[in-house]
DNA sequence: TTCTTATTGAAAATCATTTTCAATAATGGA
DNA sequence: TCCATTATTGAAAATGATTTTCAATAAGAA
């Protein structure tokens, strides 16, 4: 797992160090999502002393290297570890704890006991208005 | 159209202002996410004398009232013109014209044309663990 | 029209995030 | 194992986005 992790990092020239590996381990543990100033908070907490520049630059990364994967809430950046490659979050409002949801193609089931509220579904990338100007522009 | 938006807010308390009505006006015709920033200099290219606060709180009452949604991309807060009750999103990483997609439970067809390059799915309600959690205290 | 109260805008305050820079530590190679 | 290179770290400062304050204004109800 964390040999997983360290080649994931390593493939994009970033080293494994003592502050990512116990920030990983925090953050894994608890599968809660949790805003930058959480998490450096539950670092301090667990006595790990790590500055909060060093957090938000190791969710940066996290991010780019697809273990983490920020959303908003009530106007907050929060941030879910993803352990796996691909899958969608079931989160709680109220304990802001995340459950990971698999069947991305077919229809989804809501882990039991789980209530949706609301749902969120955006598709990200180039749109054809954009390519025929594009286009355009060499014709 | 208006008279819906206007009965919208009212049912909430909220007054359809001239400031209001403009920002609608821009915001619903360019099919564009925006920033609040870029939503504010949109206005006053169009000629329209507002202040960026008032964006602010606008953004802020229009997604309340479900007229507007925001989302995340490249660390900054987008929204998105919402016409309708309930729909998914497909954004252009290129240009961010949105094209809303709207058949939620069966298979998703992207407009033509379109090419995803990756997709975000949360589901957002309370979860089972929380619920355990808040029936325990009571026992 | 008049009254009540939501809304506005500018400035100030706040809060999150990024940058800077010198010191340190992780990796690769000798 | 030791060295050299370079990514990383942390504290402070800088930046940038968002919110708050408050007096003036305008929307909607009576």
């Amino acid at each position: 797992m964390i040999t997983n992790i360290r080649s994931l990092l390593h493939e994009q020239n970033y080293r494994l160090t003592q502050e990512r590996k116990a920030l990983l381990g925090l953050f894994s543990h608890a599968n809660k999502a949790r805003t930058p100033i959480q998490l450096h908070q539950a670092a301090l907490g667990a006595g790990v002393g790590i500055g909060l520049t060093t957090v938000y630059r190791m969710l940066e990364v996290l991010t780019k290297i697809g273990l983490v994967s920020p959303f908003l809430l009530d106007g907050a950046v929060y941030y879910t570890y993803c352990t796996h490659s691909h899958h969608h979050h079931f989160i709680c409002l109220d304990c802001h704890r995340v459950n990971d949801l698999f069947d991305c193609q077919q229809e989804l089931s809501t882990p039991d006991g789980c209530v949706v509220e609301y749902h969120k579904l955006d598709l990200f990338g180039t749109c054809a208005t954009f390519t025929r100007e594009r286009f355009g522009e060499f014709n």
